[in-house]
DNA sequence: TTATAGCCTACATAATTGTGTAGGTTTTTA
DNA sequence: TAAAAACCTACACAATTATGTAGGCTATAA
């Protein structure tokens, strides 16, 4: 039995959503909010197997319950609920750790299929955001040409910048003299077009992120 | 007339594939390769809508051929194939570009959904992947404790680190004494447990990601 | 009123980083 | 064989960063 708390200020959605898992098997609606100011307390009382979640709500948005929830440690599932396929929104929602999300004028169907997706692994969203994810998380990959000049021994000694060593750190970890991590620095330097350590470091990481 | 190209060593793939591509309206299968060492080449001589790439095939594998396609500044979708649902080679193959990915068991509807999803401007991936790639997506957000603790000018001074500047420009920028900007930065170093420039812009960067 | 927090500024000095110059060895390619 | 690429090392010195110490002002909370 999933048990599901709402959180929801639409009288018709609240409504149509309690008369959705009056229908649905195995899934337990245990209660419904129409702000989420007291998240924290909410899911440490009733603890939820997921959280639906509007992100348009009076007072503390969705996004800010979200947050909330999330800084207080809670690892639920979150999806979060919107009218518009609203990129920007949902995408931040995402990047705050929700668990997927789903439109409010989705079909009975999508939305228990999009619950059931989340609770086996799954991380529903509409194409678009997928997309919008995909894209922003792959494109730093796709500015990597300066990467490719680098020499072997120039994208170790980055590696150890980035990785906070100092110069004398590093050199004493490659087993090489100052002097010639200074050398290989200068060059890597001039083919990434940077002129400082934070730089090359700042650089490395935008286009690396795994890093 | 959706223009396809296929990637795909395994014969009895391409048969049924082939087959599929008969069936299917609005989609035409333009060429077949069984690997991807020419894929630049064949990308620029056929000007595909979208590309099918298996991601194990000998010689180069499909993610050699995605990132030397990508690297060749070609945009076109590609959707990635494998008999296994296996995140890490699928992930790798998302960071690197990918527009996507099906499962080579799926059955002929899920693979022709899968690529109208794209041409629609989706991201198809399995349940799982599409969770991993959120929640590596959004790790970094949730580690931002030490940020909270900076004080409104020890963010601005981060920030401008951040875009390379040095401590001199950044007093400029900030119209304050560069004594001030040290003073700041060595307060924000204690807070973020860092020892230079270059650790704390790592820092930032990975906890902010879109700065 | 006092204490705290945040911001500003300066001085002194040490440590680290950055740049130019020079020389050498090994491997690969034309 | 000569040239190019990559790696190694050193010196000299300039520039920047990092750290400790000290003093002051304003706003806010107890």
């Amino acid at each position: 039995m999933i048990r599901i708390i709402l959180f929801e200020d639409n009288p018709d959605f609240i409504d149509s959503f309690q008369e959705l898992m009056h229908e649905t098997k195995g899934m337990e609606l245990v209660a419904v909010y129409s702000n989420c100011k007291d998240i924290v307390h909410v899911v440490r009382h009733h603890q939820p197997d997921i959280i639906i979640m509007d992100i348009d709500m009076p007072g503390k948005n969705g996004l800010e319950g979200l947050r909330m929830l999330r800084a207080a440690g809670f690892t639920n599932l979150v999806i979060m609920l919107t009218v518009f396929d609203d990129n920007d929104r949902v995408f931040q929602a995402v990047c705050n750790g929700a668990s997927g999300y789903l439109l409010k004028l989705s079909s009975p169907d999508k939305i228990v299929e999009g619950i059931w997706d989340a609770i086996n692994g799954g991380a529903p969203m509409t194409p678009s955001v997928a997309k919008q994810v995909l894209k922003l998380f792959s494109a730093p990959f796709q500015k990597a040409n300066d990467f490719q000049t680098l020499t072997s021994r120039e994208h170790d000694v980055l590696s150890l910048l980035v990785r906070g060593f100092s110069y004398k750190m590093a050199a004493v970890e490659l087993e090489i003299s100052i002097e010639t991590l200074r050398f290989h620095i200068k060059n890597m330097y001039a083919k990434l077009h940077v002129n400082s350590k934070s730089e090359a470091v700042a650089k490395a990481i935008h286009n690396k992120l795994l890093e």
